[in-house]
DNA sequence: AGTGAAACTGAGTGCGG
DNA sequence: CCGCACTCAGTTTCACT
């Protein structure tokens, strides 16, 4: 659970390479691809969850076969000093809120929002707007995707350059 | 592959829960949950992937634990006409970038970025710049997460309110 | 579309190098 | 840490309702 000094090598980063591009490959799958054995690759990847550099394996679905049509960045302005803590808490309340952190620039907070339609964006605004400390917001809309849309917590390649 | 007609009941919607949550639950697993048999969970699965709604599997990762330390949304505006393929282009030459797309506002568009660290960062955004048709980039860093990071692709529940 | 059974494939574990 | 061999659970296909 805890990523203590989570070190890995080479073999471990295209496990993982492997594992994102498809979460369903066997280990035998792997292994013969990287020369281990299946049981060596399982091993690693019970080590890599425990440690927390594999965090859990998820479907990945289009959000608009779902009923999610419309999607956006929130920038939201508080009152004074902004509590991290209090922001949390409000963002957990609205689950259209996808993602929520603090950011550098003039505002505190960067959400991002799906919604069913632009009505039920402008719901979402109106209810995020009725909290206290929030002062302002600014709304960014997504018009189209350029990339295919590659997972938020995961970088595209294993390891960085 | 084709997304169509996609028509799905309410069991497709909580398959697609259950395997957001942990795509390697068992199919007999969900069928128990939602009173199917595996094989009826599995074809419904098959079909589900075929018609687009679930897009694949992925390993969820611990970008920090991979070496990725540094992220931002970079606002681009371009020169005229902001050709969203040319754009595209140039998105796909740049790994750093894992998301972009055309938004409302004064930007023409939203980047992803991540890095390594604020210097991988700056070397980025260099790289961004030198794009011919590329005016300007507004930076905003990503102080910290308020929620845990749900998946940028897929929403916090299969179906909306 | 759903079920249940058969055949097969992959996961999980103990042991030895 | 790795590989081998074994057991068992899960996947996949088929015949039938």
């Amino acid at each position: 659970m805890s990523s203590r000094t989570a070190s890995f090598d080479e073999l471990d980063r295209k496990i993982i390479t492997a594992l994102m591009a498809n979460a369903r490959t066997s280990f035998a799958e792997i292994g013969a691809v990287i020369g281990l054995s299946a049981t060596a690759v399982k091993r690693r990847v019970d080590r890599l969850r425990e440690t927390g550099v594999i965090t859990g394996f998820t479907a990945t679905v289009e959000p608009s076969a779902l009923g999610w049509r419309t999607e956006a960045y929130v920038e939201v302005y508080c009152e004074g000093a902004a509590p991290p803590r209090r922001l949390a808490e409000v963002v957990r309340n609205h689950p259209e809120i996808t993602a929520a952190m603090t950011v550098t620039g003039g505002a505190d907070a960067l959400l991002h929002v799906r919604a069913r339609d632009v009505e039920h964006f402008e719901e979402v605004l109106e209810r995020i707007r009725t909290v206290p400390f929030i002062r302002k917001t600014i709304s960014v809309m997504v018009l189209s995707h350029l990339i295919p849309d590659s997972p938020e917590a995961g970088a595209t390649q294993a390891a960085p350059e």
